[in-house]
DNA sequence: CAGCCTTCTTAGCGGGTTCTTAGGAACGCC
DNA sequence: GGCGTTCCTAAGAACCCGCTAAGAAGGCTG
């Protein structure tokens, strides 16, 4: 998958420059505005994949953005967050568009887990293209074809639905049982050693390059995503 | 938005010839199963956005088709219909993971108005992302990840389970039998010595940073907690 | 109909995981 | 400060989980 790219959007300088920092260290291609304007401005210029939306803002106020934004019928996923925590609060950021809502004070890893679950809710959402990628593994459903590092990697049909599924649901863990039921159509509590096998199969052919794409979470299932350290 | 994809599930041909037009009228994109099982299969290739399903049908009713799918992790709205009006069963459809309930005979206008409203709050409602945090220690459930401080902790499935369940009761004391029960199935009067070891062990793993989180509290059990001192 | 591809089962190995035990450390009460 | 109780830790044994190899059975194609 390509770097996503993040707009935080934040008028204190130190918080906004602190949000930045971890989102780039965890790898995301962010930029930042100061406030409202710049921030539509931005967006219309540059269609980020993921704002960061302070609601306490001077002039134009975090809401008023992404009504903005949606009346406009941009559909690109909001973060609120904000200084209070009111269920009122939330329940308005929700109905103008926004996608989650993060309270301060908050630990930058909670923010890191929510940026990456709702691209990760964007990403599987079925409405988006028939073609999945993860770093260097394409999988075009149209043409049927899956390609790790540019070179073609032949999969069985099974061994297709199966990485399809995963790619699907990238990031996600995923019992045998879901696998039986979603790959095979099988009970969730049939013999889960079929889906060992065929994971041993693509592991083979998807993972014989670098970086390693599907993990083994032992006790619970498989999962495929791109390890950061 | 791209047109809605909405799967009628119902084994009555007539009263499924009807909802399908009436659906289709009003711009959705409808494809119908006949029974249960079709209908799994359906959802499974093409993940529609939301499914109408019959409760009353041979062999695989419209209850055990909507358990099945959620114990596959599959969260597709569902619009139940029945010819009973019981409150139980309503209770049973909503308890098993349905969106909404109609009883018949209903007015068509209903169901397109329940139809709407159910994919209106799907959209705006953001993933109830199963993401637990405590100062910058961050647990998402759906990636079984956990982290400290930015780095990903590895972690043994008691392990897991023992954290995940501290972490849901933050600032609570837990007794040795609570953890027990609760992360082991155990009775609550069984040794508690196995406790003892597993919180050694994810101490040793989570609190290797500061501030610990993991505080005994003698006599009584443990528990989580930034602790202000 | 022969050969190949695919699917699935089985069995064994290796290593992570669970749990027990026991000794020593820490705590708190008197 | 002494003493009993509670808690912590190390170490090891048994176990279970997941990986892999190998082969049988089924199906498709030339």
């Amino acid at each position: 998958m390509s770097q996503r790219r993040i707009l935080v959007v934040d008028d204190e300088d130190n918080l906004r420059t602190m949000l930045v920092a971890a989102l780039k260290y965890e790898g995301y291609d962010v930029s930042f505005a100061p406030d409202g304007q710049t921030a539509l401005k931005m967006v219309r210029e540059s269609s980020p994949d993921l704002i960061v939306l302070d609601v306490m803002m001077p002039d134009l106020d975090g809401f008023a953005v992404c009504k903005r934004l949606r009346d406009a019928g941009n559909r690109t996923p909001v973060i609120f967050l904000t200084a209070r925590d009111s269920a009122s609060d939330k329940v308005q950021g929700l109905q103008i568009g926004g996608d989650d809502y993060l309270s301060k004070p908050f630990a930058l890893e909670e923010l890191v887990a929510r940026v990456e679950a709702v691209l990760r809710r964007v990403d599987s959402s079925p409405d988006s293209a028939e073609t999945w990628t993860l770093a260097d593994l394409v999988m075009d459903d149209v043409a049927h074809r899956v390609t790790r590092a540019g070179e073609e990697v032949h999969l069985s049909p099974t061994e297709y639905n199966l990485v399809k599924f995963l790619l699907q649901n990238t990031g996600r863990v995923l019992s045998r049982g879901q696998l039986l039921q979603n790959v095979w159509g099988y009970a969730p509590d049939d013999d889960p050693s079929v889906v060992e096998t065929y994971v041993g199969y693509i592991r083979r052919k998807v993972d014989a390059y670098e970086p390693k794409l599907i993990h083994t979470v032992r006790g619970v299932g498989y999962t495929m995503r791109v390890q950061q350290a």
